[in-house]
DNA sequence: GTGGTCTAGACCACG
DNA sequence: GTGGTCTAGACCACC
């Protein structure tokens, strides 16, 4: 795998969303052993150190649990794993609806505006298919 | 006027939206001279190098313009100002629904998602007022 | 026996406090045959050479014996065994002094507050009782 | 100021503790500058990093703050720091008497070793100081 | 000057 | 082989 990372936002969060994504598409369930450190950072091309961030951060939140020596590996907590997709979605969301609220748009306008620009994003799409 | 930034974004970048949205909403209008970067400093109480900042990016991107001797201007051109806005709901419109895409959400269910959560939040609203 | 180990100690030395406690209390006494590695190993489901570091451990200690070919035996000396409580009983002792020496606490306050405690402690457990 | 770490805790970990003392002492105050993590770094002889892994420890237990570009400071919220100290004490006190108990001490015993203990410590001081 | 992040590489304890 | 910690040194954004 060949990534490019967004310079501005720290290396380790964002392998922390990939990961999370890996989780809530079901690449990757509850109970799996998931990489080593030495492992994931040979196959992103960054340094173990990083990794090590990103893990200690996913341990924090609860989402993958180390066993001495043997590796690190998905909670078996299924609540926390179904809670991800929520949290991650309730972020998106809110930043969003704040946003739009700080720049003087209402509630009407906000959902007008995402409905047609989902629509429009739906013609594009079928003018891809064609 | 005393504000308490949000120590995780920067502060140049706090203030250039705050002066985004006094343009947008009509407080400041094109051609309006802007505080100098000592008034403002004191005004938000905040070090004059980071103003000095904010006006740099703000001019990067055509919204205020330097006199020298003078000061600095809203930009007159209208065209840019008409634009604030526009660019800064589209910002957040494709952050989200890229982010929301991300998630494996489809277009349905993001509309969905974004009308559900205005209703509740409409109501949450209304609870306040009564 | 099935006993999930805290992910902060190291296992080896989980295991040699649960031994020392069947000392203790009697359960195991001088001169008696300790299990062996693999015996024990499979009770634990642990890795074998993490028991093989626990007996080294008590070996160090004193506290078991190895025969070669005939296997490990708790020491017949009966002084040690003697001394593994109050040893490990001074050892939590100090530790504690000396922690809340630290945090500024003077004699008299310290006997207090082990007082107060138990006390607490006495109710809550009586409370679970009725 | 010169330390010698104890090998076996992380020193971050110790320098965490050492950071607390001097808050629970009012050798530091609520709203107090820390020492920047270079100074700190120089000062104990550690490597930068290090120091940077206590401070991101202690930001997230809420007892310092970061004010980019000017330092971080003592939090000013009184009641964290009013909890500290009771919160270290806990802790040794539950270590102490839980391992007591595994000991197959009753509560009875405990307050008299403790009783015992600190007598005997007292006596001895005051042989000191004769 | 301050903190935040990253790379590089090392050592250790653990299983 | 696995993770945990530490050192060394660098670059960057921010104030």
């Amino acid at each position: 795998m060949s990534i490019e990372f967004d310079t501005n936002i720290p290396i380790y969060i964002q392998i922390m969303t990939i990961i999370k994504k890996r989780i809530i598409t079901g690449e990757m369930v509850a109970g799996d052993k998931v990489p080593s450190v030495r492992e994931l950072a040979t196959e992103l091309k960054t340094n173990p150190n990083t990794i090590q961030r990103t893990f200690q951060e996913l341990e924090r939140e609860g989402i993958v649990e180390t066993k001495r020596g043997l590796g690190r590996y998905v909670t078996s907590e299924e609540a926390i794993i179904m809670n991800i997709k929520k949290e991650m979605a309730n972020d998106l969301l809110n930043t969003f609806i704040e946003g739009m609220r700080g720049l003087g748009f209402n509630n009407n306008e906000i959902v007008d505006i995402v409905d047609n620009t989902i629509k429009e994003k739906v013609e594009e799409q079928q003018e891809d298919v064609r």
